[in-house]
Formats: structure tokens, C-alpha cells, sequence
RNA sequence: GGCGAGUUGGCGGAGUGGUUACGCAGCGGAUUGCAAAUCCGUGUACAGGAGUUCGAUUCUCCUACUCGCCUCCA
């Protein structure tokens, strides 16, 4: 059963269009995405890339080999919100970050994220910036003004080509900083001086710190070298972070990336979710409220990547009662030893996994268990690291289950079921599923369901 | 103002130049102490206009509307 290698097509920013996907070397496929600014718990829209990137991932290492993919996602751990953050709560910022960083890793984990290859923190690497921003002033596209070290935008010729701006419809957009030490308003700050109070390395240009954009173009290069495949983020990064990477990169030499996948945003009940706006939760709030990771990731992957998606309660319900059945389907099923071709190709076709779900859906209504089970996995669903939770609250229904079975046998002679009515509502109004068949009772745990309220009918 | 994405049946959401998406809900039936679950059956869709075509929801152009980015944000 030797097939050719599905073809993988995905969307590039850069280009605009679907292309093939053609690895610069297929024993090794190098992928970078813009992980966390590490200052609080993530929020709901963070998972998103989280989870695209993670199926990506999947793929490319079901396709190209585990041992020939290497995925880089960076932790953000130098940034004035971290610094107002530490400021803020009397904290040190490397307890912080430390903090979060494991409350990330944690929050992904629990939504089926892979840790990817390599996890930079920005702080490792600083040597390796001021390294590259020498390397931008000696060759002129950058320069050194006041303390800060600036790049020059008007070096960069193909500069906006990714979000497809011109400098100048920027500058009529009135919305960059004008400062004094820049040579031309869209000018973008690699180092920036520190003063005593704030975290600060040496450099040529005095005790300072990096600007932001310049760690994913020094981290790239150190992991991944001078030319690789594919990164990524969540749309919002293209302008200004992607943009400047690509400057900054191509300006000092590399290559850089030859595909550029974004996500689009999501939202909250039809409303865009911002932290200015305040109305976010975090991925740790669903989670602590009961919807399992499982639940999340099904949601997240019901939606094209490149389609604005709408998180909403009745869409987590609607996934909790899929995934639910397809556990109790596939519980006691070995997965097929190799994924079905029109699954391949569809999460191939730019990551169709709506696409794949709406097979999914049909392998369960055609009885293909093994193979519903092999291709949920490929999606990160359906694992063992993921269940558990259909089971939740098992232990506390047994008691019932006995009491109502006992109701039931005796209401069946008497035909009066008034008490098993009586003990379904109470079950039923706390969140229990309840079920009476012929071959007996079985209490299950509703998406809804509240523990609580069931321990205090006791 | 600039850039980009989108507009599919009650809801969610794929896809296709000519044929059933799929899921949920709904309706009818089987089953059930009643329900639930399950099984069987069942439906009105492709924003508007023009064009290309034998034929367009699918390609092209225009219009309308929605949304995102341009400022920390995935």
C-alpha cells in the first residue's frame, strides 16, 4: 500500500493565492509561529493559531515523517505589559513569565496542543538581536539614534508587500509615532533604552532592551536558519509584526519564509473580542466552567482557519454531544492503521477540517469505526491525553442509578411511576441524561451538568 | 482614508461549472410505562445586478451589506 504523498496546498499571505506546498527539504520541514507575550492567562482567541498550527504540525509529520518536521513557537517574555504586570503586582518579571508561561503550556495542553520542537524565550537570545541589529546598522538599514537603534524603512523597498500597504498610505493613516530621533515616521524601534527601573541588557546604544519584532527574526535564524517554510500567526500579526520581521530578516541576509499562513480572528457570540473592549475569557475560564479542552478544539476546528469564527455555547454543545458519541463508538475500537485517502486530501486542500469533520460524521453514520478513530487523531481528537471527561461524574451517578433502577423494577408491577417520574426530573433538571431501556438505566453526564446540585439531592 | 476577508437552507458550516453536502434543530414513523437514546424517512439555500457559457451557487465585473487590520492584541 504504497500511495504518493498527498499533495498539500495552502493559502500564502505573501502570494495571495493556494499554492502547492514544496518543502525546501523534505527530511527537514521547518515551521515558526508567533506564540504568547507571556504576561497573563491566554485567552480564547489565543488558542485558535495554537490549535490551527498544531493540526499543521500533524499533518506535515504524518506527511514528511515525525523526525522530518521541526516546529518553533516562541514565548514572548521581554515586553513593557510584562513590565507593568510585574510593576503592577510587586512581582519579579521572571516569576511572571514563569508563571504564565507554564499556565500556557498547561491551557494548550488541555486543547490537545503538541509542545512544538523548540519553545524560544525571547530573553535566551538576546545576544543573537543585538548581534542582527549590528548587522541591519553596518549595512545600512538600520541606525542608532538617542539610544534607540531604529530600522530604516526606506531601505527596504519591498517594504508592506505582505499586508499590501505602501508606506505612504500608512503615513495618511496618521497613526505611527512620531518621534524625533526617526528619520522617517514609519521607522520602527529594534532596541529601545531602559531606565533603572526596567530590565535592560548592554548594547552598542547604552543599557536597553528589544523592540518587539526583532526576537522572531533572531530566533528563526538560530533555530531554523536562513530560509524555511512556513510561519505563521493569527492574522492581526501581519502588520506591522510580520512586516517588520521580513524587513528585518531579508535586510540582513535571509531568505526568510517562503509560505505565510494567518489565522483569522475569533469571536465571541457574534462580537469581536478585544482586550480593550474587556468582554475575553480565557481558555483556563472554559475549562474551570467545565467545557473540556476536547470540546474547545472540536469547536475551533469546525471553522476554516482563514474564516472569522464565532465561538458560541451552542456551538460547544453541539460538539460536546458529537465528540461524546464518537467516544462511545470508537471506546472499545483499534484505529486503522492508515488514515483514508479522501481524509488526507481534504485536510490537505488548506486545512479543510471542516471538511474532515463532515467525513468523520459520515464514517460514524456508515459504521467505519477504525477509521473515524485514525482520522479524529490526525485532527488531535479522539486521543487518549483528550477523554476522561465523558465520563465525568461517574462515580456520583452509580448511587442513582441503583435507586432508580430499584424505583423502576417496582413501579413496573404497580404501574405506578410517579417516584421514577419524580427522580428523572431531579436528574434531569441537574444535567443528567437519563436513559431507560429495556436492558436497564444509564445516567450520563450532560454537557451541562452540575455536580453540585446532584450532591445535594443526595 | 488605505489594506484584506467574507455574504450558502431555521441555525452552524463545507463544496461544486450541469447530479444528495454534512451536523444540529424541525416534521413523519419504529421503539419506549412516558421520555431519552437509537434506527428509518423527509426539506425551502447559494446577497443583488450584468457578463462569459449549451448551462453558474461555482468563473469575470459592478453594487450592497458584514467583519477584521492599519494602535497592545493570535
Amino acid at each position: 500500500m504504497t500511495t504518493a504523498k498527498p499533495t498539500l496546498k495552502l493559502h500564502n499571505t505573501k502570494t495571495r493565492k493556494r499554492e502547492e506546498f514544496v518543502p525546501i527539504d523534505p527530511q527537514n520541514v521547518r515551521m515558526y509561529v508567533c506564540g504568547p507575550t507571556v504576561y497573563d492567562r491566554a485567552h480564547i482567541g489565543n488558542a485558535r493559531p495554537v490549535i490551527v498550527f498544531d493540526v499543521l504540525n500533524r499533518l506535515l509529520r504524518h506527511v514528511y515523517g515525525e523526525s522530518n518536521v521541526t516546529y518553533v513557537r516562541n514565548f514572548t517574555d521581554i515586553d513593557d505589559k510584562i513590565n507593568a504586570r510585574a510593576a503592577r503586582d510587586g512581582k519579579d518579571i521572571s516569576e511572571i513569565t514563569a508563571q504564565t508561561t507554564q499556565w500556557f503550556l498547561d491551557d494548550m495542553a488541555a486543547v490537545g496542543a503538541i509542545e512544538p520542537d523548540h519553545m524560544p524565550r525571547a530573553t535566551a537570545y538576546v545576544p543573537q538581536m543585538i548581534a542582527m541589529i549590528e548587522d541591519l546598522i553596518a549595512k545600512g538599514h538600520a541606525y542608532a539614534a538617542e539610544g534607540h537603534a531604529l530600522f530604516a524603512v526606506d531601505s527596504y523597498k519591498d517594504y508592506g508587500a505582505l499586508s499590501g500597504r505602501s508606506t505612504d498610505d500608512m503615513i495618511a493613516g496618521a497613526r505611527v509615532e512620531i518621534a524625533p530621533y526617526k528619520r522617517n515616521p514609519m521607522d520602527f524601534v529594534l532596541w529601545k533604552p531602559s531606565d533603572a527601573d526596567t530590565p535592560g541588557w548592554d548594547s552598542p546604544w547604552g543599557r536597553g532592551r528589544p523592540g518587539w519584532h526583532i526576537e522572531c527574526s533572531a530566533m528563526a535564524h538560530e533555530l531554523l536558519g536562513t530560509h524555511f517554510d512556513i510561519h505563521g500567526g493569527g492574522n492581526d500579526l501581519m502588520f506591522p509584526h510580520h512586516e517588520n520581521e521580513i524587513a528585518q530578516s531579508c535586510c540582513a541576509g535571509d531568505d526568510f519564509a517562503n509560505v505565510w499562513l494567518h489565522n483569522e480572528m475569533l469571536q465571541v457570540e457574534g462580537k469581536k473580542m478585544s482586550k480593550s473592549l474587556g468582554n475575553f475569557f480565557t481558555a483556563r475560564d472554559l475549562l474551570d466552567k467545565g467545557v473540556p479542552g476536547e470540546v474547545i478544539r472540536f469547536v475551533m476546528l469546525s471553522t476554516h482557519y482563514r474564516k472569522p469564527m464565532d465561538w458560541t455555547e451552542k456551538k460547544a454543545q453541539e460538539a460536546s454531544r458529537s465528540l461524546k458519541k464518537w467516544r462511545d463508538l470508537t471506546a472499545d475500537i483499534e484505529a486503522a492503521p492508515s488514515i483514508p485517502a479522501v481524509v488526507l486530501t481534504t485536510l490537505c486542500d488548506d486545512l479543510n477540517t471542516a471538511g474532515v469533520l463532515t467525513l468523520l460524521h459520515e464514517f460514524a453514520s456508515n459504521g467505519d469505526l477504525a477509521s473515524l478513530k485514525a482520522s479524529a487523531q490526525l485532527l488531535g481528537l479522539l486521543t487518549e491525553e483528550l477523554g476522561g471527561w465523558t465520563e465525568r461524574g461517574g462515580a456520583l451517578l452509580d448511587g442513582w442509578t441503583e435507586r432508580l433502577t430499584v424505583a423502576r423494577e417496582k413501579a413496573m408491577e404497580t404501574k405506578d411511576f410517579v417516584e421514577v417520574d419524580r427522580i428523572k426530573l431531579l436528574l434531569t433538571d441537574a444535567g443528567v441524561k437519563v436513559q431507560m431501556g429495556k436492558e436497564g438505566i444509564v445516567l450520563a453526564a450532560g454537557p451541562e451538568v452540575d455536580l453540585a446540585k446532584l450532591e445535594a439531592l443526595k
